[in-house]
Parts: structure tokens; sequence; C-alpha cells
RNA sequence: GCCCGCCUGGCGGAAUGGUAGACGCAGCGGACUUAAAAUCCGCAGCCCUUCGGGCGUACCGGUUCGAGUCCGGUGGUGGGCACCA
């Protein structure tokens, strides 16, 4: 074990100060999740009948990598926090948890370590479930299950097989990577520089017929209702609306000069018809089917495609790529003026799976265009004058003009502006049967068929003669198999002696299983429904489905902003669609949290080091802890195992204990920004758990007894009433910022209060009248205040203060308004805006009080001085500001 | 490349268009202690010589009596880009 930073204090349980009394979270901690747990404070049932509201608090469910990271702390913090708030706020909360189960890491893991995946992801639950359960969540753990278990997998099989017959899924030919050394499949993140990631070897693009739910039916619906959702954030919202992409435009076909293999023509989208004037070539992607028709006759071209090909599937890679073409020798016609004639070349930033998979060229008013033609020597025509342009000497240079103007060399559409001329190309295409006015969208269809064994088994059957047949539903579920090898290459389903080779269910001949699995996006498209009856006959109950959802607050990761989010919501639709469900959308609040860092090391050798083999020095100087060796201090990152700047939140819990650590969590910053996990932020936060828990026994030891909470006093002292004012305060200042989701606010607030509580305990030897009554009710109100965020000192503080019951069941406290009220307000005053003093006024002067005092005050007389007063601003309770002349 | 964020003291951050820097961390000074740790109290944006004044929320410009906040642009930095989850 290394020794810790210098800059952390010592270890709690051996540290001398035998004099204060220590808060001792050791055995604190499990005392109360014992207590929550005898008690079921967070148990629910599928379909309540207790008439209190409903609140479904989820946190984005865990994938099993074996341990939980600082990511999973503050997120499973923040949803806690929200939970244990609303259910002092007299909700019925439902919080559950479980586990996203498949995915490739089982099967990595099987591949480098012979593990079986089904054996490395159960004990990988199991551990995380005990590092979970130690951070004193209030989750109803009868709920728990985990996406790889046949109890769930199977509902959604049927699942699978509603759509099926509803029509919402389709098999057909899509693009994928492939490994030609491996003989699989990569994902983009296994495509390194345009390698497989084990084998090294080039990635090639290969076309499988494959699963694809039919998301693109539901875009239009998928776009309106996020104006509904008005209590996710805009740029998730926007975001969303981006990646569905609607778009209007024009769609037209180019007939070639000569056809080419029975094609004649080529049919391409735009957004532009304005600019067809500008046209200096016509694009296609390197799968267009004419493309494959060139390359069949021309090696050249052949090639070429090969190239793309190589270049895999990942959008970020084909765009941010050197743009390359080949000149096919075809060419079009231009459709408003058959004369001329244009290139059609095969470019490699021209993408399949967007619009037709062909575009005209426009190099004058699109950038990409315009780099390619200007690498090929194709020629630039502006169509689109710039306001303020002469049109004699407007040329475009290196950057094509996108923006606002009157069209030039444009025939019939000169002298219009571009949104005019958009519509008048597209009448004059549709007169000449050349086009039409479309919308477009970007979104794609979703394919969900994985080449892969640790997935939910797609179910279906295929029959040469019947074609694809469902399983039979009470053949469902349709388990994996278990007794499979990972010592070859490909999919272990795949060749597995016996497990795809079937009967078919309709003829009875001998069929074959579909090997393909799911993606695992599909597993977390509709757990937050299975959780609300996960031990449901059928995918769901509908009973209790209508009850909870949708989910009041769901919180996770930006990064899924754009997938998860958007799969979910098509699949409640789909699942409505099948008569599962009531909802349209799962989630009615979305909350994004940041990322969480920490700094990064390397040691002399450049070799990672994780924080606790570094040692920082008081000047902030970093040395390696057992060699000494100097250390360098890198950049602020999100923890990564690469990087080796990872935290272990066991080791937090066990030497801090998980309220230091959820404090720390909460306080540091707002939580949609990327935190920065720092020692001496940690040791902080437990230095306050042990202050919160000194100022209860300050009191509990320094009476006799313990004052009657139930028997207030008639009277109180200065010393008293300013307490009481600051623990209502307190209270309605904790509230707003729970409330806001401002938990650092939350925090900053509690720290005010508990300075307010250490003053009136300096203060109590003076003997103000109700000051013990008051310190009680200040101690008491603490405790339920820091209790969503610290539950456990929360329950030890308010045992110690003669509270009874459990704090996870007391009602939320509410201020009492004539206790906050300030008694004066500071009103700050201005000279043209600058201050100049302020002045202190009862709450609520006349404009004509507040004005007079202002001009009293010597600092705004001599800044008045020699010159004339315009106007004077009067905002109540604020300021006053005078504006002068001369 | 495209889409979407973010940028405030040494650090994390606070601030319905109305006193910029609450609160915390680190720092400095003091109390307590034989001493240290722990704890408690106080100070603290930068600059000018103080009463007081100037500058200051990445940078440039605009709207406003008044801008960290609203608008336009620039720079830096982060997330997503469809088979990682």
């Amino acid at each position: 074990m290394t020794p810790p930073p210098a800059d952390v204090p010592a270890r709690p349980d051996t540290a001398a100060a035998q004099d204060a009394p220590r808060y001792d979270f050791r055995a604190a901690e499990p005392k109360w999740q014992a207590a929550w747990d005898a008690r079921r404070c967070f148990q629910v049932p599928d379909v309540p009948q207790d008439g209190r509201p409903k609140y479904y608090v989820l946190e984005m469910f865990p994938y099993p990598s074996g341990k939980i990271h600082m990511g999973h702390v503050r997120n499973y913090t923040l949803g806690d926090v929200v939970a244990r708030y609303k259910r002092a706020r007299g909700m019925a909360v439902l919080h559950p948890m479980g586990w996203d189960a498949f995915g490739l890491p089982a099967e990595n893991a099987a591949r480098e370590r012979g593990i079986h995946p089904a054996k490395w992801t159960w004990d990988n639950i199991a551990a995380m479930r005990a590092e979970l359960q130690r951070m004193g969540l209030s989750l109803d753990w009868t709920r728990e299950f985990a996406t790889c278990d046949p109890a769930y997998y199977g509902q959604q099989q049927k699942l699978f097989l509603d759509m099926l017959a509803a029509g919402l899924v389709e098999r057909r030919e899509s693009w994928v990577n492939w490994d030609p050394v491996d003989g699989t499949v990569l994902a983009n993140e296994q495509v390194i520089d345009g390698r497989g990631w084990r084998s090294g070897a080039l990635v090639e693009k290969k076309q499988l017929s494959q699963w694809f739910l039919k998301i693109t039916q539901a875009a239009p619906d998928l776009l309106s209702a996020l104006d509904g959702l008005d209590r996710w954030p805009d740029r998730v919202r926007t975001m969303q609306a981006n990646w569905i992409g609607r778009s209007e435009g024009a769609r037209l076909a180019f007939a070639l000069t000569a056809a080419e293999g029975g094609i004649d023509s080529v049919e391409v989208y735009t957004t532009r018809p304005d600019t067809l004037f500008g046209m200096s070539f016509l694009a296609i992607a390197p799968e267009h089917p004419l493309a494959a028709l060139v390359a069949a006759r021309d090696a050249a071209a052949a090639d070429f495609v090969a190239v793309c090909r190589s270049k895999g599937t990942s959008e970020a890679v084909i765009e941010t790529g050197e743009k390359l073409g080949y000149d096919t020798g075809l060419f079009v016609q231009h459709p408003f003026d058959a004369t001329q004639r244009f290139p059609v070349w095969i470019a490699n930033f021209v993408l399949m799976e967007y619009g037709t998979g062909a575009i005209f060229g426009c190099p004058g008013h699109d950038q990409r265009d315009l780099d390619f033609a200007r690498k090929y020597g194709l020629p630039v025509v502006p169509v689109v004058l710039p306001p303020g342009e002469d049109a004699t000497r407007f040329a475009i240079g290196t950057r094509a003009h996108d923006g606002a103007g009157r069209m030039i060399n444009s025939g019939f559409l000169d002298g219009m502006e571009p949104e005019a001329a958009k519509s008048a190309a597209i009448a004059e295409l549709a007169r000449l049967g050349a086009g039409e006015g479309v919308v477009n969208w970007r979104l794609r269809d979703w394919g969900v068929s994985r080449q892969r064994y640790w997935g939910c088994p797609i179910p279906v059957i295929h029959c040469d003669a019947c074609g694809v047949v469902p399983v039979p539903r009470a053949d469902l579920p349709l388990k994996l198999p278990e007794d499979v090898t990972f010592d070859r290459p490909g999919n272990p389903l795949d060749h597995h002696p016996s497990w795809k080779h079937v009967n078919c269910p309709s003829c009875g001949a001998a069929a074959r299983r579909e090997t393909d699995t799911f993606d695992t996006f599909v597993d977390s498209s509709w757990y937050f429904a299975r959780f609300c009856s996960p031990h449901a006959a059928g995918p769901v109950d509908r009973a209790a489905v209508d009850h909870w959802l949708p989910v009041d607050q769901y919180i996770g990761g930006i990064e899924h902003a754009i997938l998860h989010l958007l799969y979910s919501r098509f699949f409640t639709r789909a699942m409505r669609a099948t008569g599962h469900l009531s909802v349209d959308e799962p989630f009615a609040g979305l909350f994004t949290q940041g990322m969480v860092t920490h700094e990064s090391y390397r040691g002399a050798d450049g070799r990672w080091l994780y924080p606790e083999e570094v040692t920082r020095a008081a000047d902030g100087a970093a040395s390696h802890v057992t060699t000494g060796e100097a250390v360098t201090v890198g950049r602020v990152e999100a923890m990564s195992k690469s990087k080796r700047n990872t935290v272990d939140p066991g080791a937090i819990i066990a030497r801090f204990g998980a309220d230091t650590a959820r404090w720390f969590i909460l306080s540091d910053n707002p939580p949609e920004r990327d935190m920065e996990w720092t020692e001496s932020g940690v040791a902080g936060a437990y230095k306050f758990t042990q202050r919160v828990f000194r100022l209860a026994e300050g009191l509990a030891e320094g009476l006799a007894e313990t004052p009657d909470f139930a028997a207030m006093p008639a009277e109180f002292g200065p010393e008293a009433r300013a307490l009481r004012r600051a623990t209502h305060r307190a209270i309605a200042a904790v509230t707003e910022a729970l409330d806001g989701f401002a938990f650092n606010v939350a925090v900053a607030r509690v720290y005010e209060f508990a300075n307010a509580i250490g003053d009136a305990e300096r203060a109590a030897a003076t003997g103000s009248a109700g000051l013990d009554w008051a310190r009680l009710e200040a101690l008491r109100m603490l405790a339920l205040l820091v209790a969503p965020m610290m539950p456990h000192l929360a329950e030890e503080v308010f045992a110690r203060l003669g509270g009874s019951g459990l704090v996870a069941e007391q009602s939320w406290p509410v201020a009492d308004p004539a206790l906050t009220a300030a008694e004066t307000v500071t009103i700050a005053m201005q000279v043209m805006g600058k201050l100049r003093g302020t002045v202190e006024m009862p709450p609520d002067s006349d404009a004509a009080a507040v004005i007079a005092a202002a001009e009293a005050e010597p600092n705004v007389v001599r800044a008045l001085e020699g010159r004339r007063i315009v106007k004077r601003v009067h905002v109540p309770n604020r300021i006053v500001n005078f504006v002068v002349a001369g």
C-alpha cells in the first residue's frame, strides 16, 4: 500500500486527535444502510395504491466492466440526491438499478484471457453491486436485472417479433467494416488508421444482409415531439434535431449523354437547386451502382473504388480525409440546357447513405465542391453575387460563398434571391419532368444486426423454402448456447456445431437460425420500461408502465445525447404501436452530467503514472512516491485507463466514507460541467463531515439535557433570532438550489448555514433567550438539508439530537417566510453605471427616499459635482443610477 | 470536415440585465499547544501612495441608464458523427 500524498490528512482512523469527537463513518455507514434495508425505505410496488404522486428517477444503467468509476459515482450520486429529495417531498419514488450487460468487452476478455463472457459478466456484476451498495444509494434493489439474463432478453425477442409483425422491421444490405484477417466485422472504434485493431490488416467495406428497425418512418414525429420535451437541455434537443436532419430541397435526374450498362440517368438530391447553373461536375459515391458498372470495365476506376473501400465506414474519417476523385469519362446533360455537358466523377466524400448517393458539384457555393474543383482543375462559376459586390469583377477564391445575395449567370433565375430561386428552379424542374421538390432526412434506418456472440439472439430462422420465419413464441426465450469457444476468428454462434441447425417451424425442412445478435443499444432502449415491472410475464405489465412512465428525471452522460436517447424515443413509439405502453416519450426530464477529470502524470521514462504513485511538494513540484524521481504533471483530462489518471471510488469510500465522496462530487462544480477530482477537495469534504458532527456534539454535550423540540420558547434573544433567520433562509435556499439541480450552490448554502451555527455556538455562553432551542432547530434542519447528499451522516446527527425515526422517512422542512424576511436591504448607488457607494434602507423604500439618501452620500455628491442630472434610474431594493450630462 | 457545448481571482465556482468574485480549496496572519497535527478566528482580484481612484468575467465590436449575463465576429478547449457503451 502506498502512503497518502502529502496534502491529504493522515488516515482518519489512525489520526491522533483524541480530544475532538470523531464521526466514525466505518461504523455508521453500514449501520444506517442496514436500517434503511430493514425498513424497506426505498421499495415501491409495481402498481402503488397509496395515492402519493409518483416520481421515477433513473440514472443510465452501467455496463458491468468490473469496477465502478468516478463517472458512475457522480451519476448515481446526482440521481440519489434527486430520489431522496423527492421522497422527502412526499412522492412515491421509483429508483431502480440494473446492468447493461451485453457487449464487446466480455468477448474481448474471452479472447484475451479465456474467460467465458457469461462468467466474466456475472462476476463483474457481483463486484460492482457491492461497490454501489457501499455508496448508500436509495435504490430499490428488488427490481435489479441484467440484460444478459434470458428473463430479460427473451422479452426483448418478443418485442422484436411484435415489431416484425407490425412492419417496423426490414432486412436489407448494408456496408460494414470488415477485417479480412480476423474474418470479423469491426466497430468504428476498432478501426485505427484504416487498420483492424487486433490484426493490423487493412480494413475494407463489405456488404452484408442485415436487420433494420425503420426509425426513419418516425423521423417527422421524433423531430416535432422535441418541442414538447421542455425539461430536456436545449443543446440535446438541437443535437437530435440536427441528427434527424430534415432538409427541403429537390430530387432531380441528370441524363447521361450515353447510357452505361442500362443506366441512362443519375438521380441527385440537393438543398441548393438555386445554384444549378453553377454546376461544373457531377459526383457519385464509390458505392453507387453506376460506379460499380464503370469499375467493371475500367481497371483504374476499380482501383479507385477499392481505395475508397479501404477507408472504413466512419463519417468522420470520410469527411476529414483528403478529397479524391476519379473521372469516369461519362457526361451528363444540364436539366435546363441540354447543350451543356458535365463530367461524372466518383468522389470519396460523397456518402451513399445520404440523399441519393450522388451530388451535382457547384464549387462557387459549396466549400467541399470548391476544394474538389481546385484540386482537379474544374471550372468555378459564381451564381450568387454577395451584397455589395460587382458582378463583372466578382470571382470565387479559396472560400465558397454560401451566404445571401442575388442570382447571376443563371438564366431565368437571374436577379432573384436564393430562396425565391429555389422555388423557381423546382417549379421549372417539375414542368420539365426532370425533378421535384422533396423533404429529405439525414436520419438512417437503425441497423441492429451484430456478428457477435455476447448479445441477444435475433429470433428468426432462415428457410430456403419459406424465407424468414419467426422463432415460435413458445420457444422463447431463445437462449445463447453456453458451450462456445473463442479460439478462432468470427462469430462463435456461426461455428457452433449444432445451435444454428434447426428445422423450419413452418415447413419442417432443414433450416438455419439467424446467428447475428442485437446491437446493445436495443437492450438499453426499453430497460426503463422493464424496471416498472421487472418480474412481469410479458415484456411489461401494462398497469405498471401506465403508472410509472414516463421517467420523470433521467440522468446520464452527454455522450448519449444522440444515439441512446433517440433509439429509446423510437422504441417507446414502437412499443406503443405494438400495444405495450401508452406514453409517446420515455423521458420527461433529462439531465446530462459532465465527465470526471484528473491531472495526468508521466515519469522520467515517459510512462503514465497513477495518482497514488505521485506526491506533490509544497511548491507544487511532483515526484514519485517511492523512487523520488521527478514527475511531469500533464493536462487535466477525462479519467481513462490508458492515461492512468484514474481514482478508484472503492479506495476513496474505504478511506473517507461514502458521504465524503458524495459531498465532494456534488460540491466541486455545477453537475453539467466536467469536474476535476482533486485530493485536496476530498480532504476538504471529509473535514466538513467531521465539522457537522462536531457541531451536533457541541450542542448535545454542552447542555445538561437536550431542549424539548416540541416546546418552542415564547421568547428569543437577538442571537437566537439571528440563528433562526439563518436556519429558515438556509431551508429556502437549499430547497431552491436542489429544485434547480444547482447542487454546488446547495452545498455552499449549507456551508454558510454551518458557519452561522458555529457563530451561535460561540454566542451560547451569553445565555441568550431561546438560543439552545434555536440551536437544536438549526442542527436538526441541517441534518434534514444535508440528508439527500450525505444520508448516513444525516441519520447519525439526527439520532444524536434526539430525533425519532429515520431521516429517510422525514418530510422535507419548510421555511417560515416570517423568519426569512430581511430587516434592511443594501442599495447600490451608481453614477453613469459606476458604483459610488451603498446605502442601507428598509425593504421596499420608495424611490424618492432612496434617491434622497443617494444624493446625500458624499461620494455620490463628488461624482455629480459640476454635472447636470439627466435621469434618475431606481430599481427597488437594488440600485439607483444617475445619468448625467457635461 | 460537419453538428453541439464551454471559457469569471492561484484553483473549483457564485451572481432574476442591477454592488462581479458568495461558498469552498490552496495561501497568509493570529489563537490554542512545550511543539506539531487537528480545531477556531481573521485577511485576501490586479494596479496606483493612503482617504480614494483606475483596470478587470478569453479577445474584438454592438445594444442598454447599466452587460459575466443579450446580439455579431475571432481565438482556445471539450462532446458527438450511426458496429464502444
